[in-house]
DNA sequence: GTCTATAGGGCGATAGAC
DNA sequence: GTCTATCGCCCTATAGAC
C-alpha cells in the first residue's frame, strides 16, 4: 500500500542562495570549458567548498546541467508565448527581439545550450527544451517553410546563439540594435 | 655538441592510411561528443584497435586534435590567399563562397573548431589557426570596421561555422546558394 | 549544510613483447 | 603496427560524522 503524499509535495530541490550560486558558477564554467570538460571538483573549487557539498544540492551532474539550462528554457517559453498571439510578421520580429535580449542577458549560457554536445544530449531527452525550440523555429519560419527559409533559419539560429561568448563589445544598446538588424536581414529571404 | 639532422628531416608524423582513418574517426567523434567527451578508447573502438595502437600514431590527444583541425586551417589559408589579391567587395564575396564550400566539405569538423572549448583552447595557442582566422575576419570586415559591421561579422561567423552539424538537408547546390545568399545579407550592413 | 574518507571505474599515457 | 598489461591520476558518486 502506497501512502499518498500531502497535497503540497516536498520539493525535490531545496531552495537557497547556495543553490543559486552553484548554478551560476557551473554555468560560467560550462561556457568556458564545456560540460564534459567541467568536473564537479572544479565547480566546488570555484565556490570554495568540497564536492560533497555540491552533491548535497544536486543528486548528479545531469541535474546541474538541467538547472543551468532552465532559466534559458523559461525565457524561450516566454518569447514563444508572447509571439504566438501575433500574426506572422510581427511574431517573427518579436521573436528576434526576444532572442537578442536572451543572449544579451544570459551571455555564455545561451551559447552553451546550442554548442555543447553533452548539453544537447541531455536536453534532447528533456521535453521542455525541445518543445520551446520547436515553437521558436516555427515562428521564425513562418507559414511557408521553403528550403531557403530553412537554411536562413539554421544559419541565424547558430549565429544568434553563439554570439554570447565572448560576444561583440560596445554599448549594449548599439549591440542590441545591431544584432536585431543583422538577424532580421539574415532571415529576410527573397521567397 | 648537437648533431645536425640530415637535410631531409625524419617525419615527426608517419604517413599512412591508418593515420588518415584515425583522424577521420576522431573528427566525427569530436563533432558528436566534443573533444573532452571523446576518449582515446572510444576512438580506438571505432577503428577496432586498442588505445596503444592510437598512441603509436600520435603522441598525445592534443596532437590528434590538431591533426583534425589542420585540413580546415589549410582551406582557410587557401581562401584568404585567393581573396587578398582582390579589391574589397569581390574579396568579401570570394571569402563567403569559400567559407560556404568549407562547411559543406568538412561538415561537422568546421563546427567543432568554432564550438568546442577544448579545441578552441588548443588552437588559441596554435599560431596558424589564429592567423588564418584574422585574415578571414579582416577580409569580411572590409576597410571600415564599424561596430555594426563587427556585430554582423560575429553573428555571421557563428552562423556559418555551426551550420555543419547536422546542417540543413536538401539539394547541395540549393543549400550552397542559400547559405551564400544568407551570409551575404547578414554581412550587408547599412553603414 | 559542510566536512573527511573512500568506493569503483575511466582517463591519458607508458613499457615492452610479438 | 598491433598487442597485453600497467601506472598514477581524476572522475562521479556514496557513506557517515559533525
Amino acid at each position: 500500500m502506497v501512502i499518498e503524499r500531502p497535497a503540497t509535495p516536498r520539493r525535490r530541490t531545496p531552495r537557497g542562495q547556495g543553490r543559486v550560486k552553484l548554478v551560476e558558477a557551473a554555468g560560467q564554467l560550462f561556457a568556458e570549458q564545456g560540460v564534459s570538460g567541467t568536473s564537479l571538483q572544479s565547480i566546488a573549487d570555484q565556490l570554495g567548498v568540497t564536492k560533497a557539498a555540491v552533491y548535497h544540492q544536486f543528486a548528479s551532474k545531469e541535474e546541474i546541467v538541467i538547472a543551468v539550462a532552465e532559466p534559458v528554457i523559461g525565457q524561450l517559453r516566454l518569447i514563444a508565448d508572447a509571439a504566438e498571439i501575433l500574426s506572422a510578421e510581427p511574431a517573427r520580429a518579436a521573436v528576434i527581439r526576444g532572442l537578442v535580449d536572451l543572449v544579451l542577458d544570459h551571455g555564455g549560457t545561451a551559447a552553451v545550450l546550442r554548442r555543447d554536445p553533452t548539453m544537447a544530449q541531455i536536453l534532447d531527452s528533456h521535453r521542455p527544451y525541445r518543445d520551446q525550440l520547436e515553437r521558436i523555429d516555427a515562428l521564425l519560419l513562418g507559414p511557408s517553410p521553403t528550403t531557403q527559409r530553412r537554411i536562413a533559419l539554421a544559419f541565424a539560429g547558430g549565429g544568434i546563439m553563439t554570439i554570447g561568448a565572448p560576444g561583440p563589445d560596445g554599448p549594449v544598446d548599439e549591440v542590441r540594435a545591431g544584432l536585431i538588424a543583422t538577424m532580421t536581414r539574415a532571415l529576410d529571404t527573397d521567397d
